[in-house]
DNA sequence: CGGCATCCGAAGTGATACTG
DNA sequence: CAGTATCACTTCGGATGCCG
């Protein structure tokens, strides 16, 4: 095994790393957090998480998002092997996407970031609200 | 409650969002996701869960991360409530950075996405590889 | 030691126009 | 409908130099 784990519940007493690969590597955590961190891909997961849509129901679902980042980001999840993409070779076409079982597995995590999230956007609004407060000068947002 | 949760598990079967919030908000979790997925936070936060750490005994545990970019990553972790900083007014100057119960309790989920990215790593990069087969011509990556 | 200021290239994102 | 192509703008990140 080169990767491993360790729960860390109470501040200063934890010893050993939560993650950690055999030569400092991340074992792709960051590739996926990277991912999962950009402009649209959650929104768009989540969207698929409803069901199967088309690429107009997506943007339609997704306010905002241009044409172009939606098809970067479908590509980039269909590349990763989150999301499967059927072309009906109709006229008008007619393109389907679904999220994979992996993509499914990842609505799970996404769950749960949202409701760290949830529970501590409070605090965290609160946090920076002080900080900015007690430096004003700062470029830091 | 203004969010809502519904765990899904089976593809094709889901009807309600995973995430979503009373005007199509995302609650923080794109800004979390985002500060989670830049390219240094994740392993700065997994250091500090080992415990206090100096400047610069975070920059030797994370290698190859810049001055600015680790002095940003950290600034950042503290307005958001995540990291606390304490200066000793010595010469020369030493200041230290540790995660406070708010960041701890973010090590769970971290600990959540190694755990994922490890068990399907193998997969991500087979399914990158087919389509990078498939698609030779494609910018996407 | 622990920063900050500055410059530069790379990547992410948006707007627009065009196509099968 | 479902894209592709191009350009412009913004943000991210690295390198360097300076300072208390």
């Amino acid at each position: 095994m080169s990767v491993g784990h360790t729960a860390v519940t109470t501040p200063a007493e934890e010893t050993r790393p939560v993650v950690w690969c055999e030569e400092g590597v991340d074992c792709g955590i960051r590739d996926l957090l990277h991912r999962l961190g950009d402009r649209w891909t959650v929104l768009v997961v989540v969207e698929l998480a409803q069901g199967v849509r088309r690429f107009r129901e997506l943007q339609r679902a997704v306010p905002g998002i241009s044409q172009r980042m939606l098809t970067l980001t479908v590509r980039r999840l269909e590349r990763d092997g989150l999301v499967s993409r059927t072309v009906h070779p109709t006229i008008p076409p007619q393109v389907e996407y679904e999220l994979t079982p992996l993509g499914h597995s990842l609505t799970h995590l996404v769950r749960a970031m949202a409701d760290w999230s949830y529970d501590h956007h409070d605090a965290i609004v609160d946090s920076r609200q002080s900080w900015d407060a007690a430096n004003p000068e700062s470029e830091i947002r």
